[in-house]
DNA sequence: AGCGCCCCGTAC
DNA sequence: GACGTACGGGGCGCTA
């Protein structure tokens, strides 16, 4: 059975910091005069717990900073303690950077002790199989041991707690330890309990009565006349004290099991660490000399290749898990623009190398340093991992049913031959319609329609789709002209271009995948694009029916559903729409039942068009303005819309509003996974700007997270299908959603593993889903 | 002729 | 000014 190591670290870092004071031995302090003791014990403890134990999963766990819950139920609470020695509070920081370099997950929340958490997370991970082990010498978490719980005393010469030693220990079980402790009290942290009662007496007190509950109903059964009074007399006291000494296993938390596998260390970051602490002697073990600071702690290994995009490099599968300056870089810096060699090597560098080689050589040196702790986890554990899933998506291609793409460019032929001359007739005269410039004069300057006002940069007309639809009650051109651009919208970006990129090996469309084309961290697709083929209109759905299996294999489509709503439900824990998808409601029809207050049953057609607007807008930031013209509803409706939103999803409020506080505070945005965005502007004066940043930095998290998931995901089931000598193929990325093709006997199986392997990718506050569907073609696959 | 910007429209 | 992330086609003006 694996193995959780949950660190209570303060514990062990305050025992183990006055442990050795006691001994009298002389502080420890760099050269610099830094005090290092604590850094140093609670490394060695680590090692030694990682060594000995080889768990399969670790996590440290803290107090977040301030007051606590139960702060507020106590004023007096912790009110005993000494205050924490100076020289002890400045090595934190060190130790949390020392924590990212040793990859070792630091668990934490904002008003919970580390109690909470660690009673949250053992319990979460026991339920999934785990065998948690507890590090710890604090006694009030004897009441989390259990089945598959124990506590280990490091102070104690490793004594493991199972609930039998729990029993022996104490005289109770693990289940009556609060209680134990709400009759005994507890003077390091205040809690007043029983006067007059002790460890013996309490838990003989329990043994006989059952629980604390029974006990003090029952009260005056007790024979011992000190200890009926003192029950007697301090009931409210002693309910309190089991309060305060009950572990909470609800603490809000965002993290899985998962994110808490044991990682290598990162040996860069590890030996920066020790030299800066002058921890020389660790640095043999890192396999770097153990001198002074001359040591160049920032070049790649020998047998790592140094590349630029490792799939155009064709690096792919030849043995050396490479050093990718692009993605390096767009860790660094997510902007897909700022990512190309030349503004890396102005950005990096005095003058560009003489060969592209010594350049790739430099601005990886560069920018090695800057992928540390969690970046240097998504570079290892996502980014790079899913790169030669993305060759082999690309190297595989698609295939398309050319004749029905010709067929289909016939068709359109037509359509559009006539509408042209239409056009023209109601015009009046033969103009290039796919000119705006010259639409616009035709429309508005000849035809004398309304104008729409909308002078863009170059003061022109608009003829945009909103504004002809404007228009299409006053005159039939408008119409035509909304028919013509679809047709040639989709003729020519698609039903024509697409045969002409087919490759002449293998009559396959393969498109590129950039794994640092969007700022969010979502993949891009180009040469041709593949993300955007269209789906929404019936002709649009035709183009997508010629997307097909190879002869005689099946098309399998799997959608995450709703996918940046759970998000939003998970991050904000809004508690409606938490509720919503755990109860698997349509989420549009929800949140139109609760704006328009009425039930689900009443809802209509029309309510939940607008509802899902607004469930939209809410992850673009959308305002009532924007609402209003999406809808065609008058501004005033819209707004009462978003106000009537916010009040029934106040969670979401405040998430968004302490969304962007906190990038204000910090300058950038964080995904689940801890992929970086940096919002500059989110303090600039000019308030378009600000408006912008603020849009993106609640956006952002969204929407990066999603496509961490789904590149987790994309990982683990190209592995599964080798793994079980499957010969599915992983065709296309949507963003959302996955294209496999397979043989028809494979079909069962590799939904199965699809499904599964979407769904499981994280564990949040709500479920995730996926919907798989099969067919002959990518539209009837959906 | 090539480049880049703009408008517009497709996807999630 | 007003909805986040992309790519691409066609127009059009600028530069060469």
């Amino acid at each position: 059975m694996a193995r959780l190591l949950l660190i209570d670290s303060f514990n062990f870092i305050f025992r183990a910091f006055h442990a050795r004071q006691r001994t009298g031995a002389p502080p420890m302090r760099t050269s610099r005069g830094s005090s290092t003791e604590a850094i140093y014990i609670f490394h060695n403890m680590l090692r030694r717990l990682q060594k000995q134990y080889q768990p399969e999963y670790l996590a440290a766990v803290f107090e977040s900073e301030g007051p606590t819950f139960r702060d507020q139920q106590f004023a007096a609470y912790k009110a005993n303690r000494t205050e924490t020695p100076p020289e002890l509070i400045e090595q934190i920081p060190a130790i949390a950077r020392m924590l990212e370099a040793m990859r070792i997950p630091v668990l934490l929340s904002p008003g919970y002790e580390a109690d909470d958490v660690i009673g949250t997370v053992a319990r979460q991970a026991a339920a999934q199989g785990l065998e948690v082990w507890i590090v710890s010498s604090d006694k009030d978490m004897l009441q989390l041991v259990g089945d598959n719980i124990r506590m280990l005393d490091a102070m104690k010469n490793d004594t493991l707690y199972d609930p039998a030693k729990v029993r022996e220990f104490k005289g109770v079980p693990p289940e009556r330890i609060a209680d134990l402790l709400a009759l005994v009290g507890d003077t390091s942290d205040n809690i007043p309990g029983a006067p007059g009662i002790g460890d013996k007496g309490a838990a003989q007190l329990l043994e006989q009565f059952g629980s604390l509950d029974q006990l003090l109903d029952r009260a005056s059964e007790v024979a011992r006349k000190a200890y009926r009074e003192s029950l007697q007399n301090n009931r409210p006291q002693i309910e309190l004290s089991k309060d305060l000494a009950t572990i909470r296993c609800d603490a809000p938390l965002d993290y899985t099991v998962d994110s808490l596998a044991a990682a290598q260390p990162d040996p860069g970051a590890l030996a920066a660490f020790y030299r800066e602490y002058e921890f020389f002697s660790f640095l043999k073990d890192l396999g770097l000399e153990s001198a002074a600071p001359s040591a160049p702690a920032d070049e790649a290994a020998p047998d790592i290749e140094i590349v630029y995009d490792w799939k155009a490099a064709g690096a792919v599968d030849h043995g050396k898990p490479v050093e990718d300056v692009l993605l390096y870089a767009f860790l660094v810096l997510a902007d897909p623009s700022a990512c190309a060699i030349d503004s890396l090597t102005a950005r990096y560098l005095d003058r560009p190398g003489a060969t592209q080689e010594e350049t790739l050589r430099a601005l990886a040196a560069e920018l090695r340093p800057l992928v540390t702790g969690g970046l240097r986890r998504i570079y290892d554990e996502l980014d790079l991992p899913v790169m030669p899933v993305l060759a082999r998506m690309e190297n595989r291609g698609v295939r398309i049913e050319t004749a029905q793409l010709q067929a289909l460019s016939a068709r359109m032929d037509a359509d559009i031959t006539r509408l042209t001359d239409e056009i023209y007739g109601l015009a009046g005269k033969p103009f290039n319609i796919n000119s705006p410039k010259q639409l616009g004069e035709v429309l508005f300057e000849d035809l004398k329609l309304p104008t729409q006002g909308k002078t863009g940069k170059t003061k022109a007309y608009s003829t945009a789709a909103d504004v002809l639809e404007t228009l299409a009650a006053s005159h039939p051109i408008a119409q035509k002209i909304l028919d013509y651009r679809q047709l040639a919208k989709l003729k020519g970006t698609y039903v024509d271009a697409l045969p002409e990129l087919l490759s002449p090996d293998d009559h396959r469309l393969h498109t590129t995948f950039n794994p640092a084309g969007a700022a969010t961290g979502r993949l891009s697709s180009s040469n041709p694009n593949l993300q955007n083929i269209p789906v929404r209109t019936e002709l649009g759905r035709e183009i997508r029916a010629a997307f097909v299996p190879a002869p005689g294999w099946t098309l399998i489509v799997a959608d995450y559903s709703q996918i940046e709503l759970r998000l939003l439900a998970h991050f904000s824990g809004d508690p409606v729409l938490i509720e919503a998808f755990r109860n698997q409601e349509d989420i549009h029809t929800r949140t139109a039942s609760e704006v328009n207050h009425v039930p689900p049953l009443m809802v209509t057609p029309d309510m939940r068009r607008a509802a899902k607007a607004v469930n939209f807008g809410i992850v673009y930031g959308q305002s009532a303005f924007g609402l209003s013209q999406q809808l065609g509803i008058p501004r005033e409706e819209a707004d009462r819309y978003i106000r009537e939103y916010f009040a029934r999803y106040q969670g979401v409020r405040r998430w968004i509003d302490a969304t962007i506080e906190e990038v204000r505070q910090r300058g950038y945005t964080l995904t689940l996974a801890g992929r970086r965005r940096p919002i500059p502007d989110i303090s600039s004066k000019n308030p378009n700007a600000r408006s912008f940043a603020e849009r993106t930095a609640v956006n952002t998290p969204l929407q990066g997270t999603a496509a961490d998931l789904m590149k987790a995901a994309m990982i683990r089931i190209d592995a599964e299908i080798a793994q079980r000598g499957l010969e599915a193929r992983m065709l296309l990325q949507v963003h959302d959603e996955l294209v496999f093709e397979c043989p028809p006997e494979e079909r069962s199986a590799l939904e199965q593993l699809v499904k599964r392997a979407m769904e499981g990718v994280a564990r949040l506050k709500v479920p995730l889903l996926a919907e798989i569907g099969h067919g002959a073609n990518w539209r009837d696959a959906k």
